[in-house]
DNA sequence: GAACGCTGTTAATGAACGCTAACAAGCGCG
DNA sequence: CGCGCTTGTTAGCGTTCATTAACAGCGTTC
Protein backbone atom coordinates (compact mmCIF):
# COMPACT_ATOMS: atom_id res chain seq x y z
CA UNK A 1 0.00 0.00 0.00
CA UNK A 2 2.96 2.28 -0.42
CA UNK A 3 2.49 5.55 -2.63
CA UNK A 4 5.15 7.51 -4.42
CA UNK A 5 5.34 10.48 -3.52
CA UNK A 6 4.35 12.62 -6.74
CA UNK A 7 1.21 10.38 -6.69
CA UNK A 8 0.76 11.74 -2.84
CA UNK A 9 1.19 15.31 -3.99
CA UNK A 10 -1.66 14.62 -6.49
CA UNK A 11 -3.76 12.68 -4.07
CA UNK A 12 -3.53 15.91 -1.33
CA UNK A 13 -4.39 18.45 -4.38
CA UNK A 14 -7.48 16.09 -5.41
CA UNK A 15 -9.09 15.71 -2.55
CA UNK A 16 -8.15 19.12 -1.01
CA UNK A 17 -10.05 20.71 -4.26
CA UNK A 18 -13.01 18.90 -3.48
CA UNK A 19 -13.31 19.87 -0.27
CA UNK A 20 -12.53 23.54 -0.93
CA UNK A 21 -15.25 22.96 -4.03
CA UNK A 22 -17.78 22.19 -1.08
CA UNK A 23 -16.93 24.46 1.77
CA UNK A 24 -14.71 26.79 0.64
CA UNK A 25 -10.84 27.52 1.17
CA UNK A 26 -11.61 28.73 4.66
CA UNK A 27 -13.92 26.25 5.74
CA UNK A 28 -11.72 23.16 5.95
CA UNK A 29 -8.59 23.02 8.27
CA UNK A 30 -5.32 21.61 7.23
CA UNK A 31 -6.25 18.63 9.67
CA UNK A 32 -8.96 17.42 7.71
CA UNK A 33 -7.05 18.12 4.34
CA UNK A 34 -4.88 15.52 5.99
CA UNK A 35 -7.72 13.42 7.45
CA UNK A 36 -9.19 12.91 3.49
CA UNK A 37 -6.01 11.10 2.48
CA UNK A 38 -5.38 9.35 5.66
CA UNK A 39 -2.88 11.11 7.09
CA UNK A 40 -2.42 14.02 10.30
CA UNK A 41 -2.80 17.50 9.45
CA UNK A 42 1.44 18.71 10.22
CA UNK A 43 1.88 15.71 7.63
CA UNK A 44 0.87 17.99 4.71
CA UNK A 45 4.07 20.22 5.82
CA UNK A 46 6.28 17.45 3.73
CA UNK A 47 4.81 18.08 0.50
CA UNK A 48 3.50 21.74 0.84
CA UNK A 49 4.83 24.82 2.24
CA UNK A 50 1.34 25.63 3.50
CA UNK A 51 -2.47 25.94 3.05
CA UNK A 52 -1.78 28.93 1.06
CA UNK A 53 0.50 27.36 -1.69
CA UNK A 54 -1.32 24.00 -1.99
CA UNK A 55 -4.77 26.33 -3.19
CA UNK A 56 -2.01 28.52 -4.88
CA UNK A 57 -0.88 25.37 -6.76
CA UNK A 58 -4.80 23.69 -7.20
CA UNK A 59 -5.52 27.15 -8.74
CA UNK A 60 -2.51 27.26 -11.33
CA UNK A 61 -2.97 24.06 -12.17
CA UNK A 62 -7.10 24.25 -13.04
CA UNK A 63 -6.13 27.50 -15.27
CA UNK A 64 -3.16 25.79 -16.84
CA UNK A 65 -5.43 22.59 -17.90
CA UNK A 66 -8.27 25.12 -19.31
CA UNK A 67 -5.50 26.85 -21.34
CA UNK A 68 -3.59 24.10 -22.88
CA UNK A 69 -6.39 22.35 -23.77
CA UNK A 70 -8.06 24.85 -25.02
CA UNK A 71 -5.09 26.06 -27.65
CA UNK A 72 -4.92 22.50 -28.16
CA UNK A 73 -8.68 21.95 -28.88
CA UNK A 74 -8.52 24.89 -31.60
CA UNK A 75 -5.52 24.39 -33.18
CA UNK A 76 -6.30 20.69 -33.75
CA UNK A 77 -10.18 21.23 -35.02
CA UNK A 78 -12.09 22.31 -38.24
CA UNK A 79 -14.60 24.29 -35.74
CA UNK A 80 -12.11 26.51 -33.73
CA UNK A 81 -15.78 27.57 -31.82
CA UNK A 82 -17.39 24.13 -31.34
CA UNK A 83 -13.70 22.43 -30.34
CA UNK A 84 -13.88 25.31 -27.56
CA UNK A 85 -17.34 24.60 -26.34
CA UNK A 86 -16.81 21.17 -26.48
CA UNK A 87 -13.85 21.55 -24.53
CA UNK A 88 -15.17 23.93 -21.61
CA UNK A 89 -18.40 22.24 -21.45
CA UNK A 90 -16.60 18.58 -21.14
CA UNK A 91 -14.04 20.15 -18.74
CA UNK A 92 -17.06 22.01 -16.36
CA UNK A 93 -19.10 18.51 -16.75
CA UNK A 94 -16.20 16.31 -16.20
CA UNK A 95 -15.01 18.70 -13.46
CA UNK A 96 -17.38 20.23 -10.94
CA UNK A 97 -15.10 20.90 -8.27
CA UNK A 98 -12.62 21.99 -10.30
CA UNK A 99 -14.91 24.85 -11.93
CA UNK A 100 -15.93 26.00 -8.96
CA UNK A 101 -12.96 26.18 -6.59
CA UNK A 102 -11.53 28.14 -10.05
CA UNK A 103 -14.95 31.00 -9.98
CA UNK A 104 -14.13 31.22 -6.08
CA UNK A 105 -10.96 31.09 -4.49
CA UNK A 106 -9.18 33.07 -6.36
CA UNK A 107 -9.07 35.55 -3.45
CA UNK A 108 -6.93 33.77 -1.35
CA UNK A 109 -4.65 32.92 -3.14
CA UNK A 110 -1.22 35.24 -2.29
CA UNK A 111 -0.69 37.86 -4.36
CA UNK A 112 2.50 36.27 -6.18
CA UNK A 113 1.33 33.40 -7.63
CA UNK A 114 -2.57 34.92 -8.17
CA UNK A 115 -0.73 37.27 -10.76
CA UNK A 116 0.22 34.11 -12.97
CA UNK A 117 -3.05 32.66 -12.90
CA UNK A 118 -4.89 35.54 -13.42
CA UNK A 119 -2.86 35.97 -16.43
CA UNK A 120 -3.64 32.39 -17.30
CA UNK A 121 -6.83 33.13 -17.28
CA UNK A 122 -6.60 36.28 -19.32
CA UNK A 123 -4.73 33.81 -22.07
CA UNK A 124 -7.98 31.48 -22.17
CA UNK A 125 -10.66 34.11 -22.31
CA UNK A 126 -8.02 35.79 -24.94
CA UNK A 127 -8.25 32.21 -26.95
CA UNK A 128 -11.91 32.51 -26.98
CA UNK A 129 -12.18 35.88 -27.98
CA UNK A 130 -9.66 35.24 -31.29
CA UNK A 131 -11.60 32.71 -31.86
CA UNK A 132 -15.05 34.29 -31.38
CA UNK A 133 -14.31 37.49 -33.45
CA UNK A 134 -13.40 35.80 -36.46
CA UNK A 135 -16.68 34.13 -36.63
CA UNK A 136 -18.57 37.59 -35.34
CA UNK A 137 -17.13 40.94 -35.79
CA UNK A 138 -17.54 43.28 -32.88
CA UNK A 139 -15.88 45.70 -30.55
CA UNK A 140 -13.42 43.70 -28.77
CA UNK A 141 -14.83 45.33 -25.14
CA UNK A 142 -18.35 43.24 -26.77
CA UNK A 143 -16.98 40.54 -27.60
CA UNK A 144 -14.85 39.84 -24.20
CA UNK A 145 -18.53 40.00 -22.21
CA UNK A 146 -20.04 37.93 -24.63
CA UNK A 147 -17.40 35.24 -24.04
CA UNK A 148 -17.34 35.83 -20.39
CA UNK A 149 -21.27 35.43 -20.02
CA UNK A 150 -21.01 32.53 -22.01
CA UNK A 151 -18.28 30.69 -20.17
CA UNK A 152 -20.02 31.83 -16.94
CA UNK A 153 -23.63 30.04 -18.95
CA UNK A 154 -21.14 26.89 -19.13
CA UNK A 155 -19.89 26.98 -15.97
CA UNK A 156 -23.32 26.86 -14.28
CA UNK A 157 -23.63 23.67 -14.53
CA UNK A 158 -22.03 22.30 -11.36
CA UNK A 159 -24.29 24.37 -9.05
CA UNK A 160 -27.35 23.29 -11.01
CA UNK A 161 -29.29 20.35 -10.24
CA UNK A 162 -28.47 18.07 -12.80
CA UNK A 163 -32.14 16.26 -13.95
CA UNK A 164 -30.65 15.36 -17.40
CA UNK A 165 -27.90 12.90 -18.33
CA UNK A 166 -24.55 13.53 -18.78
CA UNK A 167 -25.20 13.53 -23.15
CA UNK A 168 -28.30 15.69 -23.12
CA UNK A 169 -26.70 18.66 -20.45
CA UNK A 170 -23.37 18.38 -23.17
CA UNK A 171 -25.68 18.72 -25.98
CA UNK A 172 -28.04 21.59 -24.76
CA UNK A 173 -25.37 23.49 -23.08
CA UNK A 174 -23.76 23.70 -26.57
CA UNK A 175 -26.54 24.54 -28.74
CA UNK A 176 -27.34 27.10 -25.89
CA UNK A 177 -23.69 28.29 -25.51
CA UNK A 178 -23.24 28.95 -29.52
CA UNK A 179 -26.63 30.35 -29.77
CA UNK A 180 -26.23 32.88 -26.89
CA UNK A 181 -22.32 34.08 -28.56
CA UNK A 182 -23.68 34.20 -32.12
CA UNK A 183 -27.01 36.07 -31.03
CA UNK A 184 -27.16 39.19 -33.18
CA UNK A 185 -28.58 42.49 -30.69
CA UNK A 186 -31.44 43.63 -32.12
CA UNK A 187 -32.81 47.03 -30.59
CA UNK A 188 -36.07 46.82 -28.53
CA UNK A 189 -38.52 49.10 -26.58
CA UNK A 190 -37.63 49.71 -23.18
CA UNK A 191 -39.75 47.44 -20.59
CA UNK A 192 -41.05 49.76 -17.94
CA UNK A 193 -38.89 50.35 -15.01
CA UNK A 194 -35.99 48.30 -16.30
CA UNK A 195 -32.49 48.90 -17.36
CA UNK B 1 -25.46 61.45 13.80
CA UNK B 2 -28.20 58.93 15.68
CA UNK B 3 -29.46 55.97 13.90
CA UNK B 4 -32.67 54.72 14.35
CA UNK B 5 -32.24 50.50 15.24
CA UNK B 6 -33.84 49.48 11.61
CA UNK B 7 -31.33 51.68 9.85
CA UNK B 8 -28.47 50.29 11.72
CA UNK B 9 -29.30 46.61 10.94
CA UNK B 10 -29.85 47.31 7.12
CA UNK B 11 -26.29 49.56 7.63
CA UNK B 12 -24.70 46.41 8.86
CA UNK B 13 -26.38 44.00 6.29
CA UNK B 14 -25.05 45.82 3.57
CA UNK B 15 -21.42 46.18 4.70
CA UNK B 16 -21.49 42.38 5.60
CA UNK B 17 -23.05 41.69 2.62
CA UNK B 18 -20.29 43.81 0.32
CA UNK B 19 -17.55 42.23 2.88
CA UNK B 20 -18.77 38.43 2.19
CA UNK B 21 -18.75 38.92 -1.49
CA UNK B 22 -15.28 39.91 -1.89
CA UNK B 23 -13.94 37.53 1.41
CA UNK B 24 -15.91 35.00 1.98
CA UNK B 25 -18.12 34.30 5.23
CA UNK B 26 -15.17 32.33 6.86
CA UNK B 27 -12.75 35.35 5.69
CA UNK B 28 -14.02 38.20 7.35
CA UNK B 29 -14.79 38.14 11.23
CA UNK B 30 -16.84 39.88 13.61
CA UNK B 31 -14.66 42.52 14.26
CA UNK B 32 -14.35 43.15 10.41
CA UNK B 33 -17.81 43.48 10.11
CA UNK B 34 -18.66 45.74 12.97
CA UNK B 35 -15.45 48.13 11.65
CA UNK B 36 -17.20 48.29 8.60
CA UNK B 37 -20.05 50.18 10.11
CA UNK B 38 -17.95 52.00 12.80
CA UNK B 39 -18.71 49.77 15.64
CA UNK B 40 -16.90 47.12 17.62
CA UNK B 41 -16.99 43.36 16.98
CA UNK B 42 -19.32 42.64 19.65
CA UNK B 43 -21.98 45.28 18.78
CA UNK B 44 -23.45 43.68 16.13
CA UNK B 45 -24.76 40.65 18.71
CA UNK B 46 -27.51 43.69 19.71
CA UNK B 47 -28.39 43.54 16.20
CA UNK B 48 -28.25 39.76 15.36
CA UNK B 49 -27.80 36.65 17.38
CA UNK B 50 -24.72 35.69 15.84
CA UNK B 51 -22.59 35.58 12.67
CA UNK B 52 -24.50 32.78 11.16
CA UNK B 53 -27.60 34.55 11.79
CA UNK B 54 -26.43 37.51 10.19
CA UNK B 55 -25.85 35.60 6.92
CA UNK B 56 -28.98 33.23 6.96
CA UNK B 57 -30.66 36.79 6.84
CA UNK B 58 -28.72 38.19 4.16
CA UNK B 59 -29.38 35.18 2.01
CA UNK B 60 -33.15 34.95 3.01
CA UNK B 61 -33.57 39.11 1.79
CA UNK B 62 -31.70 38.42 -1.50
CA UNK B 63 -33.90 35.54 -2.21
CA UNK B 64 -37.08 37.05 -1.04
CA UNK B 65 -36.20 40.21 -3.11
CA UNK B 66 -35.03 38.36 -6.35
CA UNK B 67 -38.44 35.79 -6.41
CA UNK B 68 -40.59 38.61 -5.27
CA UNK B 69 -39.19 40.98 -8.17
CA UNK B 70 -39.91 38.10 -10.33
CA UNK B 71 -43.39 37.44 -9.26
CA UNK B 72 -44.04 40.85 -9.53
CA UNK B 73 -42.88 41.90 -12.80
CA UNK B 74 -44.24 38.62 -14.70
CA UNK B 75 -47.74 39.66 -13.90
CA UNK B 76 -46.79 43.33 -14.52
CA UNK B 77 -45.74 42.62 -17.91
CA UNK B 78 -47.53 42.14 -21.68
CA UNK B 79 -44.15 39.80 -21.93
CA UNK B 80 -43.00 38.01 -19.06
CA UNK B 81 -40.34 36.56 -20.71
CA UNK B 82 -38.84 40.13 -21.34
CA UNK B 83 -39.56 40.91 -18.06
CA UNK B 84 -37.63 38.22 -16.46
CA UNK B 85 -34.64 38.73 -18.34
CA UNK B 86 -35.44 42.69 -17.46
CA UNK B 87 -35.42 42.15 -13.96
CA UNK B 88 -32.43 39.44 -13.29
CA UNK B 89 -29.97 41.37 -15.47
CA UNK B 90 -30.81 45.03 -13.50
CA UNK B 91 -30.77 43.05 -10.57
CA UNK B 92 -27.35 41.40 -11.16
CA UNK B 93 -25.91 45.16 -12.74
CA UNK B 94 -27.20 46.80 -9.63
CA UNK B 95 -26.22 44.43 -7.16
CA UNK B 96 -23.06 42.31 -7.55
CA UNK B 97 -22.11 41.84 -4.26
CA UNK B 98 -25.66 39.80 -3.60
CA UNK B 99 -25.73 38.02 -6.77
CA UNK B 100 -22.01 36.66 -5.57
CA UNK B 101 -23.07 36.18 -1.76
CA UNK B 102 -26.00 34.44 -3.24
CA UNK B 103 -24.22 31.82 -5.47
CA UNK B 104 -21.32 31.24 -3.10
CA UNK B 105 -22.39 31.55 0.70
CA UNK B 106 -25.58 29.10 1.26
CA UNK B 107 -23.08 26.05 2.30
CA UNK B 108 -22.30 27.98 5.80
CA UNK B 109 -26.12 28.95 6.84
CA UNK B 110 -27.46 26.75 9.53
CA UNK B 111 -29.60 24.01 8.01
CA UNK B 112 -33.12 25.30 9.19
CA UNK B 113 -32.81 29.00 7.79
CA UNK B 114 -31.20 27.37 4.59
CA UNK B 115 -34.15 25.12 4.13
CA UNK B 116 -36.05 27.82 3.77
CA UNK B 117 -33.60 29.93 1.28
CA UNK B 118 -33.47 26.83 -0.69
CA UNK B 119 -37.30 27.02 -1.46
CA UNK B 120 -37.84 30.48 -2.09
CA UNK B 121 -34.67 30.14 -4.89
CA UNK B 122 -36.49 27.21 -6.31
CA UNK B 123 -39.50 29.09 -6.48
CA UNK B 124 -38.27 31.32 -8.22
CA UNK B 125 -36.56 29.01 -10.66
CA UNK B 126 -40.05 27.75 -11.38
CA UNK B 127 -41.20 31.11 -12.15
CA UNK B 128 -38.74 31.35 -14.79
CA UNK B 129 -39.55 27.43 -15.37
CA UNK B 130 -42.81 28.21 -16.39
CA UNK B 131 -42.57 31.60 -18.14
CA UNK B 132 -40.19 29.83 -20.53
CA UNK B 133 -42.17 26.38 -20.62
CA UNK B 134 -45.52 28.35 -22.11
CA UNK B 135 -42.88 29.91 -24.70
CA UNK B 136 -41.21 27.17 -25.58
CA UNK B 137 -42.87 23.71 -24.56
CA UNK B 138 -40.09 20.71 -24.11
CA UNK B 139 -39.22 18.45 -21.36
CA UNK B 140 -39.30 19.71 -18.04
CA UNK B 141 -35.84 18.47 -16.75
CA UNK B 142 -34.41 20.47 -19.84
CA UNK B 143 -36.55 23.51 -19.42
CA UNK B 144 -35.26 23.79 -15.70
CA UNK B 145 -31.73 22.98 -17.07
CA UNK B 146 -31.89 26.02 -19.76
CA UNK B 147 -33.10 28.16 -16.96
CA UNK B 148 -30.60 27.53 -14.76
CA UNK B 149 -27.88 27.81 -17.21
CA UNK B 150 -30.02 31.40 -18.22
CA UNK B 151 -29.64 32.60 -14.87
CA UNK B 152 -25.66 31.31 -15.12
CA UNK B 153 -24.83 33.34 -17.87
CA UNK B 154 -26.54 36.52 -16.53
CA UNK B 155 -24.76 36.18 -12.57
CA UNK B 156 -21.73 35.77 -14.54
CA UNK B 157 -21.59 39.80 -14.78
CA UNK B 158 -20.48 40.20 -11.41
CA UNK B 159 -17.36 38.51 -11.93
CA UNK B 160 -16.36 39.65 -15.25
CA UNK B 161 -14.07 42.63 -16.03
CA UNK B 162 -16.93 45.36 -17.29
CA UNK B 163 -15.46 47.17 -20.31
CA UNK B 164 -18.89 48.01 -21.47
CA UNK B 165 -21.21 50.55 -19.80
CA UNK B 166 -24.76 49.17 -17.84
CA UNK B 167 -26.77 50.07 -20.77
CA UNK B 168 -24.61 48.19 -23.34
CA UNK B 169 -23.78 45.57 -21.36
CA UNK B 170 -27.78 45.42 -20.18
CA UNK B 171 -28.65 44.90 -23.93
CA UNK B 172 -26.19 42.31 -24.22
CA UNK B 173 -26.86 39.74 -21.67
CA UNK B 174 -31.08 40.74 -23.09
CA UNK B 175 -29.82 38.93 -26.36
CA UNK B 176 -27.63 36.36 -25.53
CA UNK B 177 -29.71 35.20 -22.95
CA UNK B 178 -32.93 35.24 -24.76
CA UNK B 179 -31.02 33.44 -27.82
CA UNK B 180 -29.49 30.93 -25.54
CA UNK B 181 -32.79 29.98 -23.66
CA UNK B 182 -35.00 29.50 -27.36
CA UNK B 183 -32.60 28.31 -28.89
CA UNK B 184 -33.71 24.70 -30.63
CA UNK B 185 -31.48 22.13 -30.20
CA UNK B 186 -29.95 20.66 -33.78
CA UNK B 187 -28.46 17.45 -34.90
CA UNK B 188 -24.52 18.09 -34.56
CA UNK B 189 -23.06 16.65 -37.84
CA UNK B 190 -25.17 19.37 -39.92
CA UNK B 191 -23.33 21.64 -41.95
CA UNK B 192 -22.80 24.98 -40.13
CA UNK B 193 -25.46 27.29 -41.13
CA UNK B 194 -27.23 24.66 -42.74
CA UNK B 195 -30.60 26.06 -41.41
C1' DG C 1 25.72 -2.25 8.88
C1' DA C 2 25.73 2.44 9.95
C1' DA C 3 24.53 6.97 8.29
C1' DC C 4 21.09 9.45 5.94
C1' DG C 5 17.06 11.29 3.81
C1' DC C 6 12.20 10.83 3.38
C1' DT C 7 7.77 10.72 5.29
C1' DG C 8 5.11 10.20 8.89
C1' DT C 9 3.74 10.97 14.05
C1' DT C 10 2.52 13.62 18.58
C1' DA C 11 3.16 17.77 21.25
C1' DA C 12 3.40 22.50 21.60
C1' DT C 13 3.06 27.48 20.32
C1' DG C 14 1.11 31.79 19.30
C1' DA C 15 -2.51 34.04 17.07
C1' DA C 16 -7.24 34.67 15.76
C1' DC C 17 -11.90 33.70 16.26
C1' DG C 18 -16.88 33.72 17.93
C1' DC C 19 -19.11 34.81 21.71
C1' DT C 20 -20.31 36.28 26.67
C1' DA C 21 -19.78 39.14 30.78
C1' DA C 22 -19.53 43.28 33.01
C1' DC C 23 -19.95 47.82 32.84
C1' DA C 24 -21.24 52.70 30.95
C1' DA C 25 -23.57 56.50 28.49
C1' DG C 26 -27.87 58.41 26.64
C1' DC C 27 -32.68 58.88 26.69
C1' DG C 28 -37.80 58.46 27.39
C1' DC C 29 -40.99 58.28 31.03
C1' DG C 30 -43.21 57.58 35.70
C1' DC D 1 -35.23 63.07 39.83
C1' DG D 2 -34.58 58.34 39.16
C1' DC D 3 -35.60 54.10 36.83
C1' DG D 4 -34.91 51.09 33.09
C1' DC D 5 -34.27 50.01 28.26
C1' DT D 6 -31.26 50.36 24.40
C1' DT D 7 -26.90 50.36 22.42
C1' DG D 8 -22.53 50.79 22.90
C1' DT D 9 -17.71 49.68 25.16
C1' DT D 10 -13.55 46.75 27.00
C1' DA D 11 -12.03 42.31 29.09
C1' DG D 12 -11.96 37.74 29.06
C1' DC D 13 -13.31 32.83 27.94
C1' DG D 14 -12.72 28.64 25.53
C1' DT D 15 -11.85 26.88 21.02
C1' DT D 16 -9.79 26.32 16.80
C1' DC D 17 -6.39 27.24 13.57
C1' DA D 18 -1.87 27.16 10.86
C1' DT D 19 2.45 26.21 11.69
C1' DT D 20 6.81 24.42 13.91
C1' DA D 21 9.51 21.29 16.92
C1' DA D 22 10.97 16.99 18.28
C1' DC D 23 11.09 12.49 17.42
C1' DA D 24 10.50 7.71 14.94
C1' DG D 25 10.29 4.07 11.34
C1' DC D 26 12.26 2.73 7.11
C1' DG D 27 14.45 1.98 2.64
C1' DT D 28 18.73 3.22 0.14
C1' DT D 29 23.42 3.79 -0.34
C1' DC D 30 28.33 3.71 0.64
Amino acid sequence: MDIGTRERRAQILAAATDLFARRGYHGVSISELGAAVGLTGPALYRHFKGKEALLAEILLDISTRLHRGGVERVSASADPLDALLDWQISFALDHPALITVHERELPHVPEVPRREIRRIQRAYVEEWVGVVAARMPRPEAETRAAVHATIGLINSTPHSAGGLDRAAMAELLHTMAKAALLAVPVAREAAPGAI
